[in-house]
DNA sequence: TCAATAGTGTCTTTGAGACACTATCCG
DNA sequence: CGGATAGTGTCTCAAAGACACTATTGA
């Protein structure tokens, strides 16, 4: 913002103003896929992080695939105009929308000067479906172990780093739960931590972790019908389907 | 970026584009003014974080202080724009910058739609002196401490994140040495850690520390002529001069 | 010698991880 | 009972802080 005043006037000219794009980068937990790797032995992980793509009906990168985005319209903040591509693409709603970092590099579009801004959005799959708009060709679910590639414009940059960024994220913040519904079990939290840091942990020391950290409540509920001692079923304390409003840490 | 393409062509009347923009939070750090606060008697700090603020010269919030901005042009990048607004308001070369987060709030700027991309640049103020451009009524540099209050548009805000991101960064990261010479004693570099964060650091566990993490290196000079022992001069490892590029952690 | 700051040694505390152990369900 | 998962106890190790101690200069 700011300043237009120091805008000297004989430059107007060539100050076409950049377009402005919001891209969203959308991740869920999903099944691994049994046909992509023949089960590795060792591996008891069964859900997997995924990103979902669209792919491009139009010059440039036609075919490609590419994180779904569009214009800023002049009504909406950035974040709501994330959430609207987010609703457009799919029919999922986001349990948290984080703004990522705004690339603007000046040949990053080969059409012309574009910066975005890009969010990412953790939302929970469940048994919903994508639904996509109208105008998107084909979207779909990929699996980040290992990143699709190529991608459209600088997408896999883009991409990178958010998956950079969420890894990192959820060791220190209490993101995880967001994958999951209202309701969970500490197995359920654990499964996520490991799927998206690729580590496994010990179920006493992860229930001691994230207990200390007081982000989350035991209820009187249980799991049952197991072959095996009942669960109980955990709540997270803070608002699980608000927009994050600002920056945030 | 991305999709022009699920932009149907019946709102092109209303797609305006919003106006892009680049504001620079400037962070220095300065002697204290001993006018400002009458020497407190335990404080033994000296040195004091500033940001660097102008006073507009048109409306709106004209004779207001406000984070130096303004227009991006089509042929720089976000983080070219960024350190062009710093050599135009100051003649300072930034040590270090980094893009903190773009606000796109829609009544952020009364004049209409604005999306700021917010940068801050940490600069050794040294003997240089502040030039301003022809622009610029005036640019004064202000301790943080307090925040000064109010700011034009939602400059308040954005220089209390920058506050925030820069006292986080600076006790995970290896930045504090951004604010000094290219040799530096440790004393020093605790003491810009310790007028940063605002805490008291001991200075045999500092150096420790500050050594685990490999990234100064002792040189063979010696600081001469104290009247004590002389302290060993040390280097960042890292450049100290280049900008970043990309996204950074 | 003293004053002052540089730099080291070492004890305590704290938190993370390894891992053995007990608890409670189903069949 | 055995198999499986839930949950607890406790040991070890490493990093961070408190703080006493030694080192080296100028005056």
């Amino acid at each position: 913002m700011s300043d237009t005043t120091e805008t000297t006037e004989n430059d107007e000219a060539k100050n076409v103003a950049p377009s402005l794009t919001v891209d969203v980068v959308i991740f869920s937990l999903r099944p691994r896929d049994p046909l992509q790797l023949p089960e590795e032995p060792g591996a008891e992980i069964s859900q997997e992080l995924h990103v979902l793509l669209v792919r491009r009906a139009k010059e440039p990168f036609k075919g490609c695939w590419a994180l779904p985005g569009g214009r800023v319209h002049p009504d909406e903040s950035l974040e709501q105009s994330a959430a609207r591509q987010l609703a457009e693409k799919t029919s999922l709603r986001a349990a948290y929308l984080e703004q990522l970092y705004t690339f603007g590099r000046l040949s990053r579009d080969p059409r012309g000067r574009t910066v975005s801004v890009v969010y990412y959005a953790l939302v929970r799959s469940d048994k919903q479906q994508i639904a996509p708009g109208p105008e998107v060709a084909e979207a779909c679910w990929f699996s980040v172990d290992p990143v699709p590639n190529p991608l459209a414009f600088d997408h896999s940059e883009i991409l990178n780093y958010a998956l950079w960024r969420l890894r990192n994220k959820v060791k220190y913040a209490n993101i995880a739960f967001q994958f999951l519904p209202p309701t969970f079990t500490l197995t359920q939290l654990r499964a996520v931590y490991e799927a998206i840091t690729g580590r496994k942990e010990d179920p006493g020391n992860f229930k001691r972790k994230v207990e200390a950290t007081e982000t989350i409540v035991k209820t009187e509920a249980r799991v049952e019908g197991g072959r095996h001692r009942p669960p109980s079923l955990y709540r997270a304390i803070v608002q699980t389907d608000l927009l994050h409003r600002g920056p945030v840490s």
